[in-house]
DNA sequence: TTGTAAATAGACAGATCAGTCTATATATTC
DNA sequence: GAATATATAGACTGATCTGTCTATTTACAA
């Protein structure tokens, strides 16, 4: 059974990658340790070192595992409740409001990286970036394809809305009512284009 | 010299304090030891559990301080630059600004505290929510007494707002630039109340 | 001066951490 | 069946962590 240790699927490496992304969102990066997430997933130590070089290296792979996860989510949802552009844009805070509510919802994994490890991990901070820029572009192309004026602006707009009903959520709660909030402004600046 | 342990100020303990945030802000709360910040306060290891039982309690004294701290110059910042309650409710936007861009910005410590150590330490989400509740009665009151209809809302629109700034800032920079995103769609959101 | 309380340096305990190593087992491919 | 490669359990290292303890020193107050 083939494998260069750390590339290409497995049924191990699947597992090790779930369990640390779950225990990643519930109990943080540093607060973590290896073994847990070991037990998690039932693998044995050595085959996550097969696997990865280090437990950086696994958060960045958890990173980046979700974030196909979560934006191939998104866009099926958003193609499901929306065909038009412009419906779209407002259409992903509806997606948004599942999350934010979803029961173990605990904040963004992406910028929750960058606040904990931030500055000295370049990937980590990269792949935080890169996932919102993933955002950025939803916004822009849906809001150039409905027509609607200053598209790069409207995305940066609707991007801080996101983000700032998503860290609400995670303080707060009501993860449900800060995307319908959310949503509300963004129909105002869509429409104020 | 007295000091009751634990309550009232020495410069023992305000030095420890300021080198925990200061710590705490760089690396995170479990990427931080205690050595660090005692080497950093030039005191003792004793004089940090004098003053404190834990580091946890450390911890949440810090956030106390920041949040009066933080909420101490915004009030002053605010104040020198609006008087009427309808421009002091843009005002905090640019006082926003100077903190995103500022040169050791690394996001709300208190935002961080909830996603870095969250579910099991209630006093730490308390205090992360109490201090959102303090920009929530800022905006509100000042809404009020601008005579906006819809204050609540308008409260609750605008800390989505400024906590969106402060995560976009965190993750990709332009701290200035997100700040003042946020203050273009507050003002649209003041008018149209 | 004497009494009281805080601050000090530094050793120490006990736990946990990431990462390594070994020897065995399993499963696939030729 | 033989060869190859992965997964396994578990011991182990060395570092780091929080928190404790002790013995000394400093400094203020009566």
């Amino acid at each position: 059974m083939a494998a260069p240790a750390g590339k290409r699927p497995s049924p191990a490496r699947d597992r090790l990658l779930a369990a640390a992304q779950a225990r990643f969102n519930a109990g943080g990066y540093n607060g973590t340790g290896i073994d847990a997430i070991i037990a998690d997933a039932g693998i044995a130590r050595m085959t996550l070192y097969n696997h990865f070089p280090s437990k950086d290296a696994l958060i960045e792979a958890v990173l980046q595992r979700r974030h196909e996860e979560l934006t191939d989510w998104i866009t099926r949802q958003v193609e499901a409740r929306a065909s038009a552009p412009a419906d779209r844009l407002l259409a992903i805070f509806d997606v948004l409001g599942d999350w934010l509510a979803s029961e173990d919802f605990r904040g963004c994994l992406f910028v929750r990286a960058v606040g904990e490890l931030g500055i000295s991990h370049a990937a980590v901070c990269r792949a935080a970036s890169d996932h919102k820029d993933w955002y950025r572009r939803f916004f822009r192309e849906n809001a150039r394809n409905a027509g609607v004026a200053g598209a790069d602006r409207l995305a940066g707009d609707l991007l801080l809305l996101l983000e700032g009903a998503t860290a609400r959520a995670l303080v707060d709660g009501g993860g449900r009512s800060e995307a319908e909030r959310a949503k509300r402004i963004a129909r105002l600046l869509v429409g104020s284009g």
